[in-house]
DNA sequence: GCACAATGTCGAATTTTTAGACAAAATGAA
DNA sequence: TTCATTTTGTCTAAAAATTCGACATTGTGC
């Protein structure tokens, strides 16, 4: 209910239909008829999903460029969840936009419901896709300062537990000193370096 | 060429076929009818890669036992890879199976050259996926440790912090001093406590 | 076996830490 | 606002830890 929808597909019809049926289910729902339109979108790294018709009114029938946008979106710094739609769709369309990245592809004509809930799951799966990627990035940096620190000095690591607690005490010099285990004295001298 | 491969197809031609097609590209090819008979085998959870048929002699097309197995190969602790294969694939099927996390679906009659290099990139892709999940578990972890390293006594951090440069240098407490930036005497002190 | 590094131990000089005390400043509740 | 409590800044003297130099012993690698 708080989630922006973008809609993509080339018949006004559908988009008008698509958005009747979905700005109910979500907070924004912006539609446009090219992926190549995106660019003049006021953010458009910003949505939560995006619902992809893959058949453009370009003369193929073979989803090149569906497949090509849908690869651009999911290239983005913060990949929407993508739910792809056709009507001229078969296995092997299916399973390389699903292999692009794509959370879910459903076929014209659509079931209402499933629909909904299919934009809905792809944004969890989406959210908790990029929350684990964000996870990985984490644990790598994390490493990195553990190796790191065993280059460090006695005293370095001293001083960085001492700041890394007077932080956690919000400055209170006594507080860090008990929690420290050392007196008060000996934290002023410390500090004082 | 070191990956191990399972092949699960109820047709005995078929596992023929597949097993003599792919042995030269894999070390150990291991072929069964059945999905059941997994836990038959010595190593259940130690291939690198599955290449599953959908559609058991059961009388039913659906692909339900197919998915059903799918699912469950992927609830392993360490799930392999897994390419589908089926005779009887239309959209729907595939697109559940890759949402239940197959890492490619292809269709019989399948084409030699691409089956064994989906199969490669396949694995490829499974053991990525597995790092980042990895990575994403420790990052966790490592995050616990930080946020629990603040309620340390200074003495806590400067001993546990000894041991590690002093386990860094495989025990060479000399070296282990110059590095700490302490005098030897000191180290020998701190560890008599 | 030989050279070299690491260990274990000592004493004495130096530095740091600690406990207790006191006044000033800051904080928080009535 | 006032009053009680806590925190800060500073001091002293005692206690503890650290450092440096030295020496004999034990490992280690060539």
């Amino acid at each position: 209910m708080k989630d922006r929808l973008l809609i993509i597909d080339d018949n006004s019809a559908v988009r008008a239909t698509l958005r009747l049926l979905l700005s109910d289910e979500f907070e924004e729902v912006d539609a446009i008829e090219n992926p190549a339109m995106i660019a003049t979108l006021a953010s458009p790294g910003n949505y939560d999903a995006v619902l992809l018709d893959m058949n453009f009114d370009n003369g193929r029938l073979d989803c090149t460029d569906g497949l090509f946008w849908l690869e651009r979106l999911k290239s983005l710094p913060t990949p929407p969840a993508i739910v792809v739609i056709t009507a001229f769709g078969d296995v092997e369309i299916a399973v390389k936009a699903m292999k692009l990245g794509a959370e879910d592809f459903v076929t014209k004509p659509w079931d209402n419901d499933q629909l909904i809930e299919k934009l809905k799951k792809a944004i969890t799966k989406n959210r908790k896709q990029r929350q684990d990627k964000e996870a990985a990035r984490r644990a790598s940096q994390l490493e990195a300062a553990e190796s790191e620190r065993l280059r460090l000095t006695l005293d370095e690591v001293k001083m960085r537990h001492i700041h890394s607690v007077i932080d956690s005490c919000d400055g209170n010099l006594s507080a860090a000193a008990q929690q420290l285990g050392v007196n008060r004295q000996t934290l002023y001298n410390l500090l004082k370096k």
